[in-house]
DNA sequence: ATCAGTGCAAAAAGTTTGCACGTGC
DNA sequence: GCACGTGCAAACTTTTTGCACTGAT
């Protein structure tokens, strides 16, 4: 019931829980109870997860997990690449469902804080060729647009199109 | 003697300062011997700076100055538009001159962890056009590559463009 | 049965604040 | 002289760690 995801890059829960299960064997490490739910929570909703929301989320179904256990489990998933850390400008520091990690920048509007994720294959590019004229080999990117948004900007029946993707959190 | 900048956007120390008391002056506060020497460390150094950089900076010469001070002096700074934070993705927080804020983007080796600084003109405009299609108002951006440098990549020869920032540190 | 994982609480790291004293204006 | 600034230490916040106990293989 979680897995309503909105943007057709996204892998599905199922798959990506299966990339986690297949790191811990590897490692030999175990597979726990907390460790799936907490997993599950993460990969359930996209766009970002604060570590207290992700706690939150993971409490509502199992009220002893600890807060040590997230940060446990998000530095596993972080080192296999299916979350990634993001610190925002004014300090929020939230994770990102990863595995998709290098196909979306940020837009975020600076009023309502929410942030909306976008795709511009000429801005790659670009990146790209900057990176090569430097001599470097580019891995990764990070992309924030910080702005005002249409209902931000008192525009009549100005909408944030963020607003869908913070609303879906309710769920 | 500390006020060799290499990229042509900076605006020069003695400006720099200028804005400032200019700010507090307006804001009905006052200069100080300590807020004087560390925006001065602060404007003479570029690239970017760590709070603990920028306290030991200053105490090379004023060993009293107390890091409450740079807290206090930095957030200063950054209401007025002369520095602006930045958090880099694996945690460090760093602070960077502004006034050019806008202007730059950053290149970053994931190797040698050392940063440079970059612009490019169709990246910019390609921003302007995707927020503009969302229906924002581009207010700031930040962008962010990350990357191996020649010399990282293990080329014979290789040399990092960064290395050049981060050695007129030690000046 | 074993050894890693969990939860808790304590510790560490990073940042802010309260207060007595100092100092620009 | 007064109000704001400073330095120090304490308080807070966020993240990590140590340890006794639990649980997956």
């Amino acid at each position: 019931m979680h897995d309503r995801r909105h943007h057709p890059i996204g892998t599905d829960v199922e798959t990506l829980m299966g990339q986690f299960h297949a790191y811990l064997e590897k490692k030999q490490l175990k597979s726990t109870r907390q460790r799936d739910l907490i997993a599950q929570k993460f990969f359930s909703t996209d766009g970002h997860m604060s570590i207290e929301e992700l706690l939150h989320l993971s409490r509502s179904e199992n009220p002893r997990i600890g807060y040590a256990t997230v940060y446990r489990t998000l530095k596993l998933l972080t080192e296999c690449g299916l979350a990634a850390l993001r610190r925002f400008g004014d300090g929020q520091t939230m994770y990102e469902t990863a595995g998709d990690t290098e196909h979306h920048d940020h837009l975020i509007c600076i009023e309502c804080q929410h942030v909306l994720e976008f795709q511009n294959d000429d801005i790659e590019r670009e990146q790209e060729r900057v990176a090569r004229s430097f001599g470097f080999n580019l891995v990764r990117h990070r992309l924030e647009l910080y702005g005002l948004c249409p209902r931000a900007r008192g525009i009549k029946g100005g909408w944030c199109p963020a607003d869908e993707a913070a609303l879906r959190k309710g769920d």
